[in-house]
DNA sequence: GTATATTTTGCATTCGAAGTCATTATTAAG
DNA sequence: CTTAATAATGACTTCGAATGCAAAATATAC
């Protein structure tokens, strides 16, 4: 019941026999503080189990230490990782994750609400839709963001891609050198700006090789949407012989329903391609063909770009991006032209 | 360059004509003010586009409005899934999630140091390691804390669990009515406690059904050691019959090598079962026999305990544990006793 | 109409650390 | 040993909203 109050800095210089301004000293980096003061100080702040409160630090030096991290979250099994690596690289510089999803009933203006309240230090948006009027009130309220996979017209935010036009058009070429011609694409949800980029990018890549009108069938980047998706198009049209699809777990539906419900081997009867690199395309029952994001030099930039517009918020927006590896899974193959 | 000054309380009372307390109060509820002064209020504030600082309310009220979600990360397929509920839990409560990992280079130590400074309202840990020792500093900082799956002897601590006794024991069932006879059990880390947990009253359940001195092996949750972990016992043991994993992406680890690298059909040759329920449990290929966590529940309670706890700090602390359901797949079948 | 109860209001203070500035102690240079 | 340069220190103010309290305004009862 006893409702002990928190130890304050001048708690500690009244037993020190210091200023309250000598013990915040103490705890600031680069400050003038004389060896025997800083000694007094830090014996008694650890008597007393001092420690500075970070709100009022905060409120007096406009900087929370905390960055907002916005997640479009479920729709896709990479975003896990890529959050713990920001998480980590963050915490190495000393800023805390505060951490938003975009897709629970609360819209984006919500979150936008509390992000100006929280006086953050910058955002982080991995894969959220924004528009040019949300990044104009990033402006307004002088907060940084990073995008991450997913650009801005007119270049008035930063951020930091995934080369998704090289991924793509590597992946259709090795479908391209097997000779295959009759493509089916995958896509992911129209609301996904990355679903979009990644469908698009294919359709490109394939209208370069000669294909025209390509079909199209969308999930929603789930395994059961992949399957759905798959077996919605063989319910009214022949086979196709290679199939493209916008993320590596709606790939995997794809060869599950095609190898249960079709009777079709992969990659004998049917190619398959993802994109991601998530563990499980290593798992020896799928073994994907698949493009890995670099999600290491991703989140790097990210922080980095970050940290950079939050020391310096005069510089231009920058534009990251980095290409993928291809990861040689066992899911394509010669295609299987009948005539 | 103009760097815009915020718009604070004082600014809105000035133009608006009324005093800061006015201002103040308009902006909490269930503060009595009149009709008139509130809209003067709210639309001068809305003018000049003025919103409370959170910072400046967290340091004279003395509660954040955050939540520490500390996260062994990585390891289990199923926390994302916690954590997105557990993050949209709290926000329908007005609390944000301030995430911390827990197996970056930084110990629990560093992490607590964080919580501490910023005057947390509450904290969930998620599986991670909680000594006694722990436990205390949150009493001492007066910080309520819900572990989650993770008890602590003495019930210092709220937490909430899945019962993994029930499920563990309502698997054993299934295959000892299968007739298996020749078990292995594949153990998460032991520095996990739900890794030990499982893995104890998986023998203790066998045990209870005659069978003694099962052998066990050792992974760290993922696929990869999944496999490993079956092959090493494949290498100097005749095969079992039926393999108790620890989590469901060994589990898919062990189908997949018995698969590939030992002929053995699962369920004809060899029984599998996992824990947790994740995603791929579902996926064709592998339709794994296991219990699903109730994550649903168990994120509802961790969030309604913490609340409680914050609200009322002087009550004690509450256990809730949750019974998982069956997920009857396909990877259990009756034994191959060969003699 | 007055007297009493109730609601609104503003003043002044508080939360806890950090920054400004003038003053004092210490060191270096001559 | 004096003078100049530098380092260390404390008093005071600041950040921005919330709150206890007394005064003022309004509502209710008689």
């Amino acid at each position: 019941m006893t409702k002990t109050k928190r130890v304050t800095s001048y708690d500690v210089a009244k037993i020190a026999g210091v200023s309250q301004s000598a013990v915040s000293r103490v705890f600031q980096k680069g400050r003038s503080v004389s060896k025997k003061t800083r000694e007094k100080v830090l014996a008694t702040a650890n008597d007393l189990g001092y420690q500075p409160n970070a709100i009022a630090r905060m409120l007096i030096t406009k900087r929370s230490g905390m960055v907002a991290v916005i997640l479009s979250s479920r729709v896709n099994l990479i975003y896990p990782e890529v959050l713990s690596l920001l998480n980590k690289r963050l915490s190495e510089k000393d800023e805390r994750v505060l951490l938003f999803n975009l897709d629970d009933a609360a819209g984006l203006d919500d979150i936008l609400e509390h992000i100006w309240t929280f006086q953050l230090d910058g955002v982080i948006a991995i894969a959220a839709h924004f528009d040019n009027e949300s990044i104009n009130k990033f402006k307004k309220h002088q907060i940084p963001v990073v995008l991450y996979n997913r650009r801005v017209a007119g270049h008035s935010a930063s951020s930091v891609c995934c080369n998704h036009e090289q991924g793509i058009f590597e992946l259709v070429d090795i479908l391209d050198n097997f000779d295959h011609k009759n493509y089916l694409v995958i896509s992911g949800p129209t609301e996904s700006d990355v679903a979009l980029e990644r469908c698009e990018l294919a359709i490109r890549a394939l209208a370069n090789k000669g294909y025209k009108n390509v079909p199209v069938q969308y999930g929603d980047f789930t395994y059961k949407s992949g399957r759905h998706a798959f077996s919605e198009y063989m319910a009214s049209h022949p086979p196709p012989t290679a199939v493209i699809c916008g993320n590596d777990t709606m790939a995997i539906g794809v060869i599950d329903e095609a190898r249960k419900n079709f009777g079709l081997r992969v990659p004998e009867d049917l190619s398959v391609v993802g994109f991601d690199g998530v563990n499980a395309v290593f798992w020896h029952s799928y073994q994907l063909t698949t493009i890995k994001q670099p999600v290491e030099q991703m989140t790097k930039s990210a922080v980095d770009i970050l940290l950079e517009q939050i020391a310096s918020p005069e510089n231009p927006p920058q534009l990251r991006v980095w290409s993928g590896a291809l990861i040689e899974g066992n899911t394509v193959g010669p295609a299987r032209n009948e005539k």
